[in-house]
RNA sequence: GGGCGAGUAGCUCAGCUGGUUAGAGCGCCGCGCUCACAUCGCGGAGGUCAGGGGUUCGAGUCCCUUCUCGCCCA
């Protein structure tokens, strides 16, 4: 028997151990058990591995719930079922985190060296590790643990090398000196994707470019800085007012270094000055402008931000106080016209905000648009399909746009790239396996690169990486291409595009064929959460006070694919007090059943079934139908809402009342019948529910009559035909039970008194019969002042309740108020009249009758004439009253 | 500048093939601790579905347009 409280934490983590000592996770399992159908295909899922910076934020626990309704999902359907779970090692951001922590020791990661950083970095990485995967068993995810994979594990290291000297052999990858852009906190280049940019209040500087011959051409900056870096000054060729310069030499303010004046067609008239600065060491257009004109490039900046041997007097100095002083000394000199507020777009960096440097750098790269054109075909033919499928232009025009890439980052910890150089020859070459002489002349003298791969490039090895590629294991063989990529949509870009192109390049196949994209979580607000912020949420503490089963349903229910969600508290708490309510429904039905009450395996048929019985039973295979089209169209959400509703406000509100008649009566047929209704509708119920809810479904199945070991490897419910005219019917009877309640409520009727009434069925004399307990008992009438047939007349003063086609007179005696009774009916007549005029006015149109479909206007006539009736009905009391 | 998303009850959101009188949770009002559940029950109030135009027999739903907010890319 279940204990009388519904108390999360007294289950969950049991019942969790106990799924994974059992081996349910692990598709061996199924295997072995024969619970999977060989005709159908295997579901595959990789989860976006964490990175192991701390611990898992909702972000997390919404990916890991999506990821485990879909697995258990098809885990119950009968597909081979594997999730394979992991962390990321994550560069920058990890490495970031431990410089942080040894900051606090008041420690740099140069005072360690590289060995001794390490060290700290893997015991970081052992903390974070652990954390993460407690935090994912709490949330109940049905992973296979055996297959875990860490992308800095020996096995994955290797795929990330194979990719590498594969894709460097193919010529995919070069090493170049270009510009990049430099975070000078990280002391590394980062890719264009790392970049945040966002407007910022800056200023705009306007200054006199002095000329060798004399005179000058004013210029505007928001870096003056890099005027330090300048090789020339452009001019629009056809600008009036600079055309007379072009040719000659300006001298570079506070260094007099002389630069020519050149003409190009890039420069904007429109803005600032019209005239420009050209550093093409510092800036991507001015790049592009140097090369065009073939000007030399001057590095003005080391790698932490502070200025080199090039800037003259400003070496050593910070960007930004060079910044301030040079155009301080410009201010003396005279060449200062003047300064602006200006708000322009600033480059940060992603991972510690750091205002970005673009400067030249040997860096590696990787040729992208080769692995862009089958990745964009894969999609553009449907091979791969996202989920939603807005997502498709967004990555069109990304991938059709794709720069090359940057992999190389100047940090200790990740995969170092497997490349050496001879120190004799000067030979360079990648190698699979560490090398120790040179692949040309043999030296044994070779050092190898110090650089590490950006982090994604590992990561973009993740579905072939985990099942063992690039050995011919037999995961890879059995379970590559996955079928299912789940993540943000945030790393779109990041990560699933890259997945598609090195999938594509290594292995021939795609990774996945389907991408689903959840939305990001948001605070009440609306605002990202974040530890600045101080909005955040944790998962675990929501767990502690709610249960897992709460917080998966509400982040479950409360999202729709590609849509961010705001969480409050108060949704998890909603979601709680939905799992209360299904722990109380069955405790109410385990404490009236047999000792030896056997499995309902078999929908409960026959004649004896009472019309509340076959609405109930039609009604949960309508839920089953629902549930079923709603995951085959992905809309866990709306699934979710439909399984509360049924067992909420159907099985518990009213079947579960009317089940009490007979559970509490004497006829043991009726008892037995009613049981076996009540246990087959809940356990099929809880089976749909199991994967948004995995922790109480199972709990209570375990105590419910059953077959098979556990919830989580029994059978995806089918469903059954539905009853139509059972739901009719029953809706009918449930108006007139409202109906008198909504009477007895605006009398002040004391809520247990029993009342007398007489009920004018007309063609429903049979079906009140029927149901004249269910009536009795759920309107609290008295059955010893019950009337029921076709027509009846009453004496007495009564309010009525025109429902359906049926009237029901409620003689209150005293408590009837003539005119709040007539207003009463008057309102309920100018509703009925609303409803009928447009009724009409709709059937009497010949477009309607000829256009709409046969069965709305067949529906909209029958609507009509049930309209009429209780209008006549209405009219009929209210002429009774006076 | 380009693209995308959102705008529905006081709040947070459903409503995805166009078809009853637009729903839920929370909040609010009234009544009730009746032997599954006060983490509850019963009843109730509350919306010109952002504005305008169009298509259609019929529009919250499709099209156009305007406004507001958010995100992505440049």
């Amino acid at each position: 028997m279940l204990p009388k409280r519904y108390q999360p934490a007294e289950f969950e983590s049991k019942l969790y151990e106990w799924w994974d000592e059992q081996g349910f996770f692990r598709p061996e399992y199924q295997k072995e058990h024969g619970l999977y159908d060989q005709g159908k295909p295997p579901f595959v899922i990789t989860m976006p591995p964490p990175n192991v910076t701390g611990t898992l934020h909702m972000g997390h626990a919404l990916t890991a719930s999506i990821e485990d309704l879909m697995t258990r999902y098809h885990r119950m359907k009968g597909h081979l079922t594997l999730w394979v779970p992991g962390v990321d090692h994550a560069g920058i951001a990890t490495q970031n985190v431990v410089e942080r922590e040894l900051a606090k020791e008041g420690l740099t990661r140069q005072d360690l060296g590289r060995e001794k950083f390490l060290e700290r970095v893997w015991q970081w990485k052992a903390y974070s590790h652990k954390v993460i995967t407690q935090q994912h068993r709490r949330l109940g995810v049905s992973c296979d643990w055996t297959r875990e994979r860490f992308t800095l594990d020996d096995g994955f290291s290797r795929a990330v090398r194979v990719a590498f000297v594969r894709l460097f052999k193919k010529g995919l990858i070069y090493r170049g000196n270009y510009m990049v852009n430099w975070c000078p906190r990280c002391e590394s280049a980062i890719s264009d994707l790392e970049v945040k940019h966002y407007e910022e209040q800056g200023k705009l500087y306007t200054f006199k470019y002095p000329l060798k011959e004399g005179g000058y051409i004013p210029v505007s900056t928001t870096r003056p800085e890099t005027i330090l870096g300048d090789t020339a000054v452009a001019v629009h060729p056809e600008d009036e007012r600079y055309r007379q310069f072009i040719g000659k030499t300006a001298l570079v303010p506070m260094l007099n270094r002389e630069i020519p004046v050149i003409a190009d067609e890039a420069v904007d008239r429109e803005f600032g000055t019209g005239a420009l600065k050209v550093t093409p060491g510092h800036d991507p257009t001015d790049y592009e402008i140097g090369r065009r004109h073939n000007l030399p490039i001057v590095n003005i900046m080391n790698e932490d931000g502070t200025l080199n041997e090039n800037a003259g007097p400003y070496a050593g100095l910070d960007r930004f106080e060079a910044r301030a002083k040079l155009w301080e000394d410009m201010r003396q000199a005279g060449l200062v016209i003047d300064e602006k507020p200006y708000v322009h777009a600033v480059g940060h960096c992603d991972r510690c905000d750091t205002i970005i440097e673009p400067l030249i750098s040997t860096q590696w790269f990787v040729r992208t648009k080769p692995l862009a054109e089958p990745a964009i075909k894969a999609v553009r033919e449907g091979t791969i399909r996202i989920i939603p499928e807005r997502f498709n232009k967004h990555y069109f025009h990304w991938m059709e746009n794709i720069r090359d890439w940057c992999i190389s980052r100047q940090l200790w910890w990740g995969h170092r790239i497997p490349v050496w150089y001879c120190d004799d020859c000067g030979h360079m070459f990648a190698a699979e396996e560490d090398p120790d002489r040179c692949e040309k002349c043999g030296s044994s003298r070779i050092h190898q690169d110090e650089d590490v791969l950006d982090t994604w490039f590992s990561s973009g090895l993740w579905p072939p990486g985990v099942l063992g590629w690039p050995e011919e294991t037999q995961d890879f063989a059995e379970f590559y291409p996955t079928t299912m990529l789940e993540t943000g949509y945030d790393i779109l870009f990041f990560w699933v595009a890259r997945m598609i192109m090195l999938g594509l390049e290594m292995t021939g196949k795609v990774p996945f064929y389907y991408v689903y994209l959840h939305g990001l979580i948001r605070d009440e607000k609306g605002q990202k959460m974040s530890k600045s912020r101080g909005n955040v949420i944790d998962p675990l503490v929501m767990i502690d006070k709610y249960g897992a089963d709460a917080l998966r349903f509400t982040l479950l229910t409360g999202s729709t694919p590609g849509n961010d969600m705001r969480l409050s508290e108060a949704r998890i708490e909603a979601s709680r007090n939905f799992a209360n309510k299904i722990w109380n429904a069955a405790r109410l039905v385990l404490m009236n059943l047999r000792p030896d009450q056997e499995p309902v395996t078999e929908r409960p048929e026959g004649p004896d079934l009472t019309l509340a019985d076959r609405w109930i039973l039609s009604r949960v295979e309508h839920l089953t139908a629902e549930v079923e089209r709603l995951f085959q169209d992905y809309q866990y959400s709306e699934a979710g809402r439909q399984l509360y509703d049924f067992l909420w406000s159907e099985y518990c509100d009213w079947y579960l009342e009317i089940a009490k008649i007979a559970l509490y009566g004497d006829d043991e047929g009726a008892k037995e019948r009613t049981r076996q209704v009540l246990i087959y509708v809940l356990e099929k119920a809880l089976r749909l529910l199991h994967p948004f809810m995995p922790f109480v479904t199972e709990a209570i199945w375990q105590q419910l009559p059953h077959v098979g070991k556990s919830i989580m490897v029994a059978r995806w419910p089918e469903p059954g035909p539905r009853d139509e005219t059972a739901e009719e019917a029953f809706n009918r009877i449930r108006n007139v039970i409202r109906g008198i309640r909504n009477v007895r409520s605006e009398y002040h009727v004391e809520p247990g008194k029993r009342i007398p009434a007489f009920i004018a069925a007309g063609p429903y004399v049979a079906l009140v019969n029927e149901m004249r307990d269910v009536i009795v008992q759920l309107a609290r009438l008295d059955p010893e002042r019950l009337t029921v047939a076709e027509e009846v007349t009453v004496a007495e003063l009564t309010a009525t309740v025109v429902e359906s086609g049926i009237t029901v007179h409620l003689p209150l005696a005293e408590m009837i108020d003539l005119d709040a009774e007539r207003q009463r009916l008057g309102k309920e007549l100018e509703n009925l009249r609303r409803q009928i005029a447009r009724s009409e006015g709709l059937l009497a149109n010949q477009n309607f009758l000829s256009k709409a479909p046969e069965e709305v206007v067949a529906r909209e006539r029958e609507k009509l004439a049930k309209l009429r009736e209780d209008e006549a009905r209405v009219l009929e009391r209210l002429r009774a009253l006076g």
